[in-house]
DNA sequence: TTGGCAGGGATTGTATCCAATCTTGGGTGT
DNA sequence: ACACCCAAGATTGGATACAATCCCTGCCAA
């Protein structure tokens, strides 16, 4: 709540846009998987469920194939992206060469409001890590990918934002099809030691920090089963 | 790949996507710099310039607006994009985060033939430099910016590639908005020390002379004029 | 002269309709 | 029995029709 709040100046509240609306829901679906990957998006069913005709159902579907969270075949239709291997490792070597940088970045622009906006955070995720059930599980895999678009708001570009956006999302999805431990929520402690890091105005610690907690994400993925299977997003369509 | 593409007025063999086909004319005209910013674009003259329907190129004006080359106001229509000072920072910020980072990895990954490559691409920047022309010059505009493609390219990394993509060419708008000289060829000079560097192996001397180069780009430009007046654009306007 | 207001024209937003393409199922020939 | 082919159904791609919104112009009043 408080950290949506935070987000930059782009995300005016839609008065009536209904395919941006369509949009976040999907994403959220996504990164809280409740969509698994290679689900099928049927412009029609989606259209009646938020009772719109197709025409914005397609123009939602194209924004989310933009930004690789659906594949989109020609004639075929729409369906949730499934990242391949190599995929997997190209977005975490995206975020391993921005991540780090834009936490320094971070550590020049922070301010005290900030930090206080990253202690809240903070609490929210340990005291979803405390407890159980589904529903808390993916508020906290929701919150932990939160953790990085605050920070990049806090290193204040917009654009760098917006791609950061993009690559948690996308790291959704593959931690969906590749994670190995269910527990795959990316550690609350590193966040914290990237918050004091940041508190201490210490860049090049908190840049350091950052990398090693990206590498641990990936270190936690198996991208070596199921290579090259196309047949392989059968196996997680109920 | 060469600057005059197909016509648009026939729709023989067209079995690939046409929104995509209108995308990169647009594309292809703002990196030029024929297409200046806040042009209006209307969707009927599109349609009609492209003979297709609206519906086509709404796809492709919504695409154009995504990826930042495009400003879509609701209800009023779609215009090429009049960077502010501040976007101008942030392209450049993000740009000083991204790029040195993937020249040292190209460094690790560089091919003898990459090298020969850059080598072809160097001599075509020098020939098109001794050139004369407005024609010349936009393809020394164009060829500029494939530079840095070509060293994405050669990183490896699609979705890194398909980010400068973007900032490469919102950089030719901000450089039309704002650029001081009116021979803003990123100096071609540097970029053939930086292929120098890759050949060598030296990642350290590669991505400094990336940061060096991206820096000299941003310091041609005058971001202090027009600041925070939104009737600036009206002054481009014809 | 200036400010406001209403109407006309133009442009965009959305729904619907038709054509093209893919998938599925059954039937037929070898 | 197996493989192939073809037709029906469903789904997407694209064009058109209609509705909503905005801009501009002209008129009127203070």
């Amino acid at each position: 709540m408080t950290i949506t709040d935070h987000k930059p100046a782009h995300n005016d509240r839609a008065p009536e846009d209904r395919a941006q609306i369509i949009r976040e829901h999907f994403r959220n679906a996504i990164i809280e998987r409740r969509l698994a990957p290679g689900t099928k998006l049927s412009e029609s069913e989606v259209g009646g469920l938020f009772d719109v005709s197709r025409t914005v159902v397609r123009s939602a579907l194209q924004m989310l194939a933009l930004e690789g969270l659906v594949r989109s075949e020609r004639n075929r239709g729409a369906f949730v992206a499934t990242p391949s291997p190599d995929e997997a490792r190209q977005i975490f070597s995206a975020r391993r060469l921005v991540e780090p940088g834009m936490a320094a970045a971070a550590c020049d622009r922070v301010a005290p409001a900030d930090i206080a906006a990253f202690r809240t955070h903070l609490r929210g995720e340990a005291g979803l890590m405390a407890e159980r059930g589904p529903s808390a599980r993916r508020a906290e895999i929701r919150a932990s990918g939160e953790f990085h678009l605050l920070l990049a708001s806090v290193a204040g570009n917009d654009i760098l934002y917006r791609f950061l956006e993009e690559l948690t999302a996308r790291s959704s999805l593959v931690i969906a099809l590749y994670g190995r431990s269910g527990a795959s929520s990316c550690g609350h402690d590193e966040h914290q030691g990237i918050v004091e890091a940041l508190e201490a105005g210490d860049a090049q610690r908190a840049s350091a920090l950052m990398l090693q907690h990206i590498d641990h994400i990936e270190a936690d993925l198996d991208l070596r089963l199921t290579e090259g299977l196309p047949l392989s997003e059968a196996l997680h369509l109920p």
